[in-house]
Order: C-alpha cells, then structure tokens, then sequence
DNA sequence: ATTATTATTTAGATTTACCTAAATTTTATT
DNA sequence: AATAAAATTTAGGTAAATCTAAATAATAAT
C-alpha cells in the first residue's frame, strides 16, 4: 500500500484519537489535522476505498487490521527519530516533535530499523511514549494514570501526553521530565489544581490542565 | 522564501545542469527529472515569478543568486544526510541518494548544522562530491578530471559524478571505491575502453560510459 | 413531538503539479 | 533561402488535497 503524506498524517491521526474512544469523529480528525471537516469526509472516502479505515457515512471512523498496521509503522518512525533528535543531536523534547512530523515520512524499512539499531532499539521516546517494533508491536500495555488522577502521594513522571511546546517549555521551566520524582502536598477540589514538590525544592501549584497532561506512576 | 519538494527537486537540478554549460535546456531538466518538456516550461514560470531562476522563452533557464543560494541549501542537505547514512548507519554509497532525496526537504537551518556537527563536519560526501558549508559555501573548486579526459599513469579516485545504483554497483564488484589508486596500462583508442590495475590484482578493461564518470587526480 | 442546535456531508471551486496533443519557434539541412 | 527536424511552448485536461457555502442528518432542548 503506498501512501500520500496527507494519507499518512490522517491514519496515524486517526490511530491517536482511537484510543479508548470507539469511533473517531470528523470534527474531531478535523481539529486534530487542523483542516475542515469537509476534507476529513473527502479523505476517509479515500481512506475506506483503500481498506484502511471502516467508515459509514454519519458512523466515524476506525481503522482496519491494515489501517492499524501502517499507523504502527508511522508511530514507529516517528518516535524512532524524535530519539534521534534528542540523544544524537541535542534537542530538547519540546523541539522534536515537528521535525519528526516531516522525518516520518520517509518510508524505507531498511532505514527505519538501522535507525533503531544505532539508537540501540529504544523503546520509548523523549515523551515517554512506547515505540513499536518493527512488527509493529507496543511492549507497555499503555495503563499509564494522569497525576490528575492518580491518588498516590509519592509518583514518578512516565510521560506526558500533550507534545505542544507550549506545555513542554512550561514543564522544562518548573523542573518536570521524563523520571522526575514528585510529592503530592495538596489537592485543591475548587480548581482541581495540585501543589506538588520535587525533592527539597520549594513547593508550587500546577492546574488541572497540566497535570491531566502528565502521566505518572506511584513509587 | 517557502519552497515546495518539487520546488526544490528543480532548483536542485537546475544547479546540477547549469554546472559548465551557460544555460539549461527546458528538454535537458525534463530528462533529469523524468517528467515532460511541458511541465518544465509551466515549473520555469513559476520559479521565474518566485525570482529564483532567469528564464525568457526559449532561452533556456539560470538560477539567479537567491535561486543558487537555495540550490546549495539542498545540496548541503542532501549530502549531509548521505554522509549520515553510510558513516552512521552503515549503508553502502549505492543505497543512499535516493533516501537522501527525500531527507533533503526537512528544511530546518537547526536539524542541518547539527547533524552536520554530529558528522564531524564533513567536507565530502560518500561520492566524493563536496558539501557547502552553513553559509553555502564550497570548499573544492571543483577542478576534477575523469579518468576519461586524464592523461596519468598513476591516479587516485576522487569522486562519481554519476550516482545510479547501477554505476555504483559495478564500481563495488570492481573493487573501485573512493581513495582507490590504480594504474592505466592501456587505451583503446576504437572504443575508448580503458584496461586498468588495481594494486597487484589481475588488470581489467572498463568502457568510456565508465571511465567518464570516475573523477581521479594523479599522484 | 417539535424545534433548535450541532455534526456531517455534498456541491462546486481552487491550487499544485502533472499530462497529451497541437501550435510555434529555433536550429539544422538541403 | 527554403525546407525539414528538433526543441519549446501553449491549450486544454486530470488527480490530489484543500476550501466555502449550502444541504442534510443526528442530537439535544424545549
Ligand atoms: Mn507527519
Ligand atoms: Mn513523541
Ligand atoms: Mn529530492
Ligand atoms: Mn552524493
């Protein structure tokens, strides 16, 4: 199956707004690739024609086996350069991610898996997101807890699920990355904000937009 | 100045074409880039609008400055990520200018000085052509001989000026790589084969189309 | 159960990058 | 110089990926 860019972008949209989701919706591909929902109907016809997508006008939108398959592959590559990007050549997380929207699209097996050699197959990315294998299977079963969520005292920062620059130069600015060891102070019911610490640093307060953003495990 | 991948795939040609001659020919750059004389003459008005080429009808196209310095921002790119390929990820100089053909138009001024600077710096590429530095700048005057044209004995090879896998391949079986020293025995002057040596190895006849496109220097 | 609102699709255009076939210009050959 | 051949351009079209505006369907609110 040979795929446009735009084809690419699409299914492995669709592929990120499938999760738990059952259907995904046309508005919601729409704002996601930042298009119209007009095109969105235009594409998933395209899309269905291919057998990559189930699709029923008005029913949303799911991948197929297929679809599900070369989304894996695109995930791949993308988080396979975006470790590139940060261990080989020094940037930080929050710069990565629009490069490897472009990096991505280079489909060559044979580059993608030397790629991951020479990373040393690593599997999950600077955003703590898992990287398929090149059979295109996730190790982590993706259980991750929001810190918004979670109800431990003590927690370790997994991931984070937003990859805009605006929250990861916020996260960078107050100390927060991929390992980072935190304590749970408070918990404001009024605004669902958090004061948390990270070791013997002064405590401060982040709100619920950010901290449904932040995936965690209790230590 | 935004350019698209086609864009960019014709002032790259360009570049290359315009090399000794004074103007490219529409037919010439159609050739090259494997589509129609009249697709060409539609991309010339375009890129003449944009101010990167000089074109008048019939007359043949030339980069204007900002055109050749676009062209070199190409180039570098390219080549440097021909470099990445062979020297990181281990691929043989006969696989990479077609993956680099696509890496080329991750324009980012960032992702190319440092990949260059995780390269070492390189000043060559794997077929020895020579890679414009950040300001577009090349280092080789580009006063490079082919076997054909040189009237040595003794010679190094210095670079490929053709980068079909086919050429490259032959190249490999024959033992010929950059750096090789061989020695000229004799010159056909009916076909203008060359017969060849390399070290002590038994002695070998290359064709002209061959010969042309080694660039060597005597030593 | 209507009605209003929201979501989605259709109709009809636009832009980019191509194409083929025909017309035109340039260049080479008698 | 006239004619033939080759190169180039123009005219008119196509396919992909968009868009806006209007129509239709689904959902929510009276
Ligand atoms: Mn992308
Ligand atoms: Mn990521
Ligand atoms: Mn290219
Ligand atoms: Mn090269």
């Amino acid at each position: 199956m040979n795929l446009s860019v735009s084809e690419e972008n699409y299914i492995k949209s669709i592929y990120k707004l499938e999760e738990g989701q059952d259907a995904v919706t046309t508005n919601a591909l729409a704002y996601e690739l930042d298009t119209k929902p007009a095109s969105v109907t235009d594409m998933a016809k395209k899309l269905k024609e291919k057998k990559l997508i189930a699709y029923e006008k008005y029913q949303g939108i799911n991948l197929t086996p297929e679809g599900k398959k070369a989304a894996l592959q695109i995930v791949r590559r993308h988080r396979l350069w975006e470790c590139f990007l940060v261990d080989k050549l020094g940037f930080s997380w929050e710069e990565v991610h629009e490069l490897a929207e472009e990096l991505e699209h280079v489909r060559s097996e044979k580059l993608t898996n030397r790629l991951s050699e020479f990373l040393g197959n690593p599997v999950i990315d600077p955003h703590g997101d898992p990287i398929p294998d090149a059979q295109g299977k996730l190790g982590k079963p993706r259980t991750q807890t929001s810190l918004h969520k979670s109800q431990a005292k003590r927690l370790e920062v997994m991931a984070v699920s937003d990859k805009s620059t605006a929250l990861l130069e916020f996260l960078n600015a107050k100390g927060i990355h991929l390992g980072t060891q935190l304590d749970v102070i408070e918990r404001y019911s009024f605004d669902n904000s958090i004061e948390i610490k990270i070791r013997n640093q002064p405590a401060f307060t982040i709100s619920e937009q950010v901290s449904k953003n932040i995936m965690v495990k209790p230590i």
